[in-house]
DNA sequence: CGGTCACTTGATCGTCTTCAATACCAGTGG
DNA sequence: CCACTGGTATTGAAGACGATCAAGTGACCG
């Protein structure tokens, strides 16, 4: 079960993002801004909202109107879609750079929700789509993030089709200590802002399951546990072997 | 295991597609080319190459350079991923109108494997990309179809990590009867062009779990089973409850 | 007719879930 | 300082769902 949203709303800073806001910010270079140069940067600053989210707040729901854009500027969301029983599926993980809102419909297919503290500009559909007729290099960019989460999609289909559940907790690992881009280092030392419920919700398993897999893993000597938020990957090779390489 | 492929090449029909073969497609009204005026296509018909693939080859191989797209005009493909020890997962059916090849690196992270006689068009990445350019409009509806790839992926995710046996197979089938847009009508006899390994592949299962689930349905009274490729939907309404409605 | 292939059905097994108890930690108030 | 609380993680025992192993059926085809 879903711990209850709090009834608390996000906040809108006072402002507007400035330009001066957006050149300093810390998805600049990740995310679809990248695609616009800082010349034109004003019209993007113009139509963004600058908003912060508590911890478990959601602020997108699936089945809503899905008229605004949003892009993560710091902290962590989880994107998520449940059943009617309550059953939940977190489909992403989404941090500094990522991109939500694409619909295929004009509703939302899934929920999104800090679990972190969490900043994120937020954009009206209509006028980002107007923008994006200006600037189709920000659709071309679009497009890449787009195809960037299908290739994730499509790997975790992989895992949770096909995979057991240390394989799965390892293959969750490997892709942690790449964060940042698949080419840059491995880091071996990761920490996990998310919960064993937000992480056993997003393998397809029981936080049981994935507690055990932990303690089976160190009890390999494949990882650490310092503590329950933070893993050092002690055999990066094996890890790797476990979760399926090719990943 | 999948099947061994046929060491048949695709057969390159010796012209490529005129004009003419573009207009009468059967796949333009809902593939990339919607998005282009028939003035203009004769652009697009100059780079495509019109070819075929007999059933069991396997045109798109995970790893591989990605320096061709392609669309879908006959027949079923099967897109999928294999782990080092065979294990396979399908990621999606695609059929005519559906556009293949958005890779995020300069490698495909997908297998395709036609199951029917298949018609596709083929077009070079860079050419593509140059048409692009000129066409935003098309981007604008690439960005579109990736979008649904992506929805339909989530909804996929849900089904793997959390759904029964029972539901995944309901949730199939009831996707089936609205091939060809959620908007369409539902039909309620559905053909099944894939194997029931093709369908145990592509819901996490394995193909006793599904026939058994089929025998199962067909109990309830949910569906009849003139054939292994045929299904009835004799109830709709309770299927799509079991597949966990907001499908 | 024998052979293959796809599907179905049955019996047994194993992985993960479920249910339950315990450990651990931070925060609160006596 | 320490008992109490609530939330999170770990560990154990029992159970269930789907996998595996195995046999049987029917269609198609040489």
């Amino acid at each position: 079960m879903p711990a209850p949203v709090p009834l608390i709303q996000p906040v809108v800073l006072p402002t507007t993002a400035g330009v001066q806001q957006c050149t300093v910010c810390g998805a600049r270079a990740t995310s679809v801004c990248s695609a616009i140069d800082d010349e034109h940067l004003t019209r993007l600053a113009a139509i963004a909202v600058t908003t912060e989210a508590e911890p478990g707040k959601a602020f997108i729901e699936e089945g809503e109107a899905a008229d605004s854009f949003f892009n993560i500027t710091a902290g962590t969301v989880i994107l998520f879609k449940l059943l009617p029983d309550g059953r939940r599926q977190i489909t992403g993980f989404a941090g500094a750079g990522h991109f939500l809102g694409l619909a295929a419909s004009d509703s939302y297919a899934f929920s999104a929700e800090a679990i972190d503290k969490v900043r994120y500009c937020r954009f009206s559909r209509r006028r980002l789509r107007k923008l994006l007729d200006d600037f189709p290099a920000m659709e071309t960019r679009l497009l890449e993030l787009a195809t960037n989460e299908l290739v994730a999609a499509q790997k975790q289909m992989l895992l949770l089709g096909r995979k057991t559940a240390l394989e799965r907790l390892a293959s969750f690992l490997v892709a942690r200590s790449r964060l940042g881009g698949p080419r840059g280092p491995r880091r071996t030392r990761i920490s996990l802002p998310m919960t064993r419920s937000d992480i056993a919700d997003y393998l397809g398993l029981t936080i049981e399951t994935v507690s055990r897999a932990m303690t089976k893993l160190r009890a390999d000597k494949l990882i650490e546990l310092p503590g329950p938020q933070d893993v050092v990957l002690r055999d990066l090779a094996k890890l790797e072997r476990l979760a399926g390489a090719l990943t």
